[in-house]
DNA sequence: CTTACAGTAGACAGATCTGTCTGGTACCGT
DNA sequence: ACGGTACCAGACAGATCTGTCTACTGTAAG
């Protein structure tokens, strides 16, 4: 991974997630990234790839992140749970990046909203597979719900509503 | 309510919802409205007054729609999630107006923001007071889980998500 | 009748956005 | 030494977007 091209990406992390994603031209991230134009038309082929480039490598930030959180099972999901809520009542919150990025872009086929699909998927399976993994019953109701109270703990927490993040985490709690 | 004005403001409800609101411009409004562009500027002062026309008229309408559900307390409750559940698997969602352009509007101070914590505030509210109107303990608490599972419902609704849905209409049954 | 207003049609300015192109510099492996 | 590659600086084209302006039409009230 060569150096302009990492700046670029994390610059445009940095401005995609902080102020929305139609809002911030590449004109702003190549000035911010302190690249040239033509650097980064060379290593993005347009914005949309750029855009997609931030959803993907987001996507696999989070496998890393969840996918290695401490414990087994309900042990694990507990884990994600007071991690999710801690960070989204703290600064510079903006919501998920993937619910963001899915009001932005309203046609379902997009390929934008496919990796918004794909990580909700891996969310879902996440949760099923360590409810079952502590041979809770009912791991497939459970797991809708833990992601739907995830979004929801996300939407709140961007909106700044800490009450609410509270609530989402204690109903989850209860439900593994 | 002259015949352009509201012709206008039904037209960008319309492309604004489904589309996005960065993505609309004031010219593609203009044209489905088949209006002219100083009608426009003679009824709102720039795009973002006619967004803002939008969402509260949204929110007035949403005002009517829940205020107006059948029952008193519990019951009313019960009667919008059932609505909720109903409109946000049906066509033409694409989820939670208000949440949708909160993402686009990434400063909480901004206008466009105050009206999505206006609605949200009203939402949380009028659960409250129902709740409290059947008797209900912590109704603040469950009030706040009700907000939470709505916006989550509405996520979940707009990205062709049914079983999500579904997960959260019972969670939210279950609290009341 | 005339004044005021809501409306139509469309040109225009100015800004901004994406993407291309030219031209030059620096390093790195063969 | 040399060819390829990554990089920088910035002009440029073409599209699009917001907002203003001119000029004209129909209509309803005083």
């Amino acid at each position: 991974m060569s150096s302009a091209r990492s700046r670029i990406l994390d610059t445009a992390t940095r401005l995609f997630y902080a102020e929305g994603i139609h809002t911030v031209g590449v004109d702003r991230v190549i000035a911010e990234a302190t690249v040239a134009k033509a650097t980064f038309y060379h290593h993005f082929k347009s914005k949309e790839d750029l855009v997609l480039a931030y959803l993907t490598t987001e996507y696999e930030r989070q496998k890393a992140l969840l996918g290695g959180a401490p414990g087994v099972g309900v042990e694990r999901i507990e884990a994600i749970l007071a991690k999710l809520a801690e960070v989204s009542v703290g600064p510079g919150f903006r919501g998920c990046p993937f619910l963001n990025a899915a009001a932005e872009y309203a046609d379902p086929d997009h390929p934008v909203r496919h990796v918004v699909d794909d990580y909700r998927s891996w969310y879902r399976d996440l949760m099923r597979d360590s409810l079952k993994a502590s041979g809770r019953p009912n791991a497939d109701q459970k797991a809708d719900l833990l992601l739907l109270v995830r979004d929801g703990i996300a939407v709140a927490g961007g909106l700044g509503d800490k009450d609410a993040v509270q609530a989402g985490v204690r109903t989850a709690l209860a439900a593994v």
